[in-house]
DNA sequence: CCTACTTCTTCACCTAGGTGAATGAAAAGA
DNA sequence: TCTTTTCATTCACCTAGGTGAAGAAGTAGG
């Protein structure tokens, strides 16, 4: 049985072990190579819960023909198309790792399963929820009130790691600018003029 | 009993007629006539739930000085901060009733015992957390890739009666935008050109 | 009824970010 | 190793949105 699991089950969300070992019971283990597509948007509904235990994860949506980077997700975290999970529509988000990495796979069919069996097991994804909520509002109040500047000094601070593993395009595309004005900043950054 | 509570309510989550009624249980009848401010952000944290029954509230921050609208409620919603009531800090949100208004406000502490004794009633609380999250990514999507003109016919689309309701400067800043370049798209979208 | 305040509009000017192209460096492949 | 592709940078130019000020219209209060 894999501790990673719920080492990094247990720094996210505060619930039993037999929770948690019930829980992980129903994912499969998988990985992927750099580059490699995990998911991709396709006709059907997503209907899956990843779990990342190493590596890193992005997903993005093809918006107007372009790549928009909609998340990079780290070890410990879920990465789900909630939309798509939710309401049953299309999904149009694209997931591949950016790194080497692992993660456990969880059909939606056993989630809802432990839902109903084991009401505690709510609770899970209810902070779960609550959890990608916090992430997504403090991104629509940096885009509705930060300049640019101020959004890559935050991203800059809450994952720094990124800036060595992910091109810059995807950086770019991710605050919401094209990657020549994310250039421009860096060079504004670093004290030169052009 | 009010039938406004359940009939809302069932409109939004799919939970057995007693969960309703335990929960409509723990919440106390409130009102708030126009621009009556129904929350004030100060060194508590946010321990408070509001379901909005009939009327209009509006959340906002301060920002820099600025009044940022972070998000109008209309009835059937909860409104509450969610990043003050879930990590207990400070509240930085201020709500207000933009219409005359009536909602139930449930105690933290209330929703929590809940939880507890009532393991399904997770369930209210998981789905009220994938809602407003999907309503979030919604906003992060189009802040990355929709110019103002989109954003402005999308928040037409959802909610056209906001426009008869709420002053334009909130408006704007829920979009993003100081009140001039609204009222400048505004001009142009009627073909004026100035 | 008159005044003061609020809201929206318009303007001239400025800055931030988009566009398309060119360059160079680095990485990947043959 | 040589070649090709990928990526970041820089540039000139353009457009969208911010700034500050002024004015018009509506609304509330005395």
């Amino acid at each position: 049985m894999s501790q990673t699991f719920r080492q990094l089950l247990k720094q996210l969300i505060d619930v039993p072990d037999e929770t948690i070992d019930v829980f992980e019971g129903y994912g499969v283990k998988k990985s992927a190579h750099k580059n490699e597509m995990v998911f991709a948007a396709d006709s059907a509904p997503f209907s899956k819960l990843f779990f990342l235990e190493k590596g890193l994860l992005r997903a993005y949506r093809i918006i107007d023909g372009e790549d928009i980077s909609f998340y990079f997700f780290t070890p410990g975290e879920f990465a789900v198309d909630y939309e798509s999970y939710l309401r049953e529509s299309t999904s149009q988000l694209f997931f591949e790792a950016v790194l080497d990495s692992a993660y456990l796979e969880f059909d939606k069919a056993d989630i809802n399963f432990l839902y109903q069996e084991y009401p505690k097991f709510e609770r899970v994804g209810r902070l779960m929820a609550e959890k990608a909520y916090l992430s997504a509002t403090e991104r629509v109040k940096q885009f509705q009130a930060a300049p640019l500047g101020a959004r890559y000094q935050k991203l800059l601070e809450r994952a720094p790691e990124l800036f060595q593993q992910v091109p810059q395009y995807h950086i770019a595309s991710y605050l919401g600018v094209k990657p020549q004005s994310l250039s421009r900043l860096r060079a504004k950054l670093l004290g030169k003029i052009y």
